[in-house]
DNA sequence: ATGAATGCAAACCCTTTGCAAACCC
DNA sequence: GGGTTTGCAAAGGGTTTGCATTCAT
């Protein structure tokens, strides 16, 4: 009866353990505190499936009754959450809300976005991020990050535009 | 005496006044109207040197006396000016604030940002363009547009942290 | 016990919108 | 003249902050 797909993969319990350690570890060097509204925060972002912004953790969280966790709550957790390499910023081109998705244990991915239906897949090209290494050492930066959106219409929207 | 450098040069009154046309014929299949404060925005924006936000852009028309532009004047003209090629969006990972610069007459180019000092670069990169074209290819997609920046540590910078 | 974390509401900031007056065509 | 544009101020929407209370250590 226990579905053992992808989705079940990535959150099974022992991936939350050790996301969890991981978060305490940064609370604990920064001498912050784990309470039990940061680890509902840490299991529900995890959990979530797919892009998510605050706004929305949070209404997941309220609706579980039991603990809420306000909205600023969750707003000042996001900064620990990053730092902890639990989630990271996503799909800047999408609305004004910052968006975020799991990142603990999950290979790095940039985004190709449907302007049309929203509609959103991950990529991942070797020769893309290294060609983006050379470039930022072309100009002497030391490359730590980058912001990459490839915008487009996707199949099915451009078959029914036809 | 005239100065006659890169800057002068895409400044130019002549360019400027192609860039009106194109603005004004974008206006007239709208059917929507030239007025002198519109005028006065898509001049400060191709005036304006390097990357600047709505409330700046009217915070220079304002300062210029004379035809005041109210921000709001602003936030409606720029859908406006994007759409003529006038300025586009840049510079998504800075701030909350939507960004603009001058686009008319200029090539397409991505950003290099340091994160400690927030100076900026441009470049271009035709193998990392086609790249782009071939993973939306690899998905079905049809690419109509990118948001790409390199984040990372300029040279001063990185001279100043040894 | 002591300082950090939380919830709530108010404050902020950027952006949008309603409306009467000014303006373009 | 008639509809568009503008400025102003108010409204929106996301995010941050102040503060009294609760909680972790």
């Amino acid at each position: 009866m226990a579905h053992v797909g992808k989705a079940s993969c990535l959150n099974s319990e022992e991936r939350i353990a050790r996301a969890l350690e991981r978060f305490r570890e940064v609370l604990y060097a920064r001498e912050l505190r784990m309470t039990s509204v940061r680890e509902a925060i840490v299991r529900a972002a995890l959990e979530y499936d797919g892009h998510f912004h605050v706004q929305e953790l949070a209404r997941v969280l309220q609706a579980r009754g039991l603990r809420d966790a306000a909205v600023a709550t969750v707003y000042r957790a996001m900064p620990l959450l990053v730092e902890a390499g639990i989630v990271q910023p996503a799909l800047v081109s999408a609305g004004d809300e910052q968006r975020y998705e799991a990142a603990f244990e999950r290979p790095h991915h940039d985004h190709l976005v449907c302007t049309q239906c929203g509609g959103v897949v991950e990529f991942h090209d070797e020769v893309l991020e290294t060609l983006q290494r050379v470039i930022a050492e072309r100009y002497g930066y030391e490359l730590t990050g980058h912001v990459h959106e490839l915008l487009g219409c996707c199949p099915k929207c451009r078959k029914k535009k036809r």
